[in-house]
DNA sequence: CACTCATATCGACATCTGTCAATATGATAT
DNA sequence: ATATCATATTGACAGATGTCGATATGAGTG
C-alpha cells in the first residue's frame, strides 16, 4: 500500500487515451489556466505571504480593470484552481494545490 | 549537486509572480493543451505502441475531419508538445515529455 | 436608514478559435 | 509525367473569449 503523492484529476495521459468526459474536464481546467493574466493572478496569490491574497491587491499588478480581474478570479474559482473566502467586504483567494497537482498528475509521466 | 527531475519551462509559479513574458509563454503552451480534441490526440499518441502515432490513425478516433485534425496536430507541434517526423508520405508524431514535464514543473509545487 | 467601499454582474464590442468543404502541396508508384 | 494517396492550407462562418464602462450587489459604518 502506498500514499499517492498527487491525485490525478482523471486518468493520466500516458495510461490510456482520454475518454471524452476526461478530455472535456481536463480541457476546462486547462482553459482556465491558459491565459497570461490568469497565470499572473495564480502566481501572485501563490507567492503572496501566507499563500493568500485579497482581490483588492490584484488589480494593480495585472494592469487590468477591476471588472476584468473579478472576471478572471471568477473563472479560476469556478475551475477549482482558486478557493475564495469572504472576509468582511474583502474577497481572499488561495491556490488549491491539490487541484493544480491533479492537473499535473494527469498530464505528466511520473518520474519512474 | 543534484539532477533535476523536471526542468520547468519558466520560473515556477510558487517561486515568484510570473513575469509578463513567462506568463505569455506558459499560457501559449497551456492554450495548445486546453482543448478536448487536442488532449485526446496527445493521449492517443502517448498511449500508442512505441509512443508514436501516424496522423492517418488519428482522424477516426477523434471524430473530426481530416482538416481539423491536421490543424490541431499543427497547433500541438507549434507549441512544442508534439514532435513531427515525416516518413514517406506519412506524418508521425510523438509527445515531447520534456516539454510537457516543463509545464508541470512550472505549475506544480514540488512534493517536499 | 443612508452612505461608503469592495466586488460582481451586465451590455457591448473586437478579436480569437474550432470547424468543415474545397483545394493545394508533396511524396510515392506506375 | 501522371495518377494516387496523405497531409497541409485556404476561406468562410458560428460561437467563444478578453476587455472595459456602467451599474448592481452586499457588507460594514455612522
Amino acid at each position: 500500500m502506498e500514499i499517492p503523492s498527487a491525485v490525478p484529476c482523471c486518468t493520466p495521459v500516458q495510461t490510456a487515451p482520454f475518454s471524452d468526459d476526461d478530455a472535456e474536464e481536463l480541457a476546462s481546467i486547462l482553459k482556465a489556466l491558459a491565459d497570461p493574466v490568469r497565470l499572473r493572478l495564480v502566481s501572485l496569490i501563490a507567492a503572496a505571504e501566507g499563500g493568500e491574497a485579497c482581490a483588492c491587491d490584484l488589480t494593480e499588478p495585472t494592469g487590468r480593470s477591476q471588472a476584468t480581474v473579478s472576471h478572471h478570479l471568477g473563472q479560476l474559482t469556478k475551475a477549482g484552481i482558486l478557493q475564495r473566502e469572504q472576509r468582511g467586504k474583502w474577497a481572499w483567494f488561495r491556490v488549491d494545490d491539490v487541484r493544480l497537482g491533479g492537473v499535473c498528475a494527469a498530464l505528466c509521466t511520473p518520474a519512474t
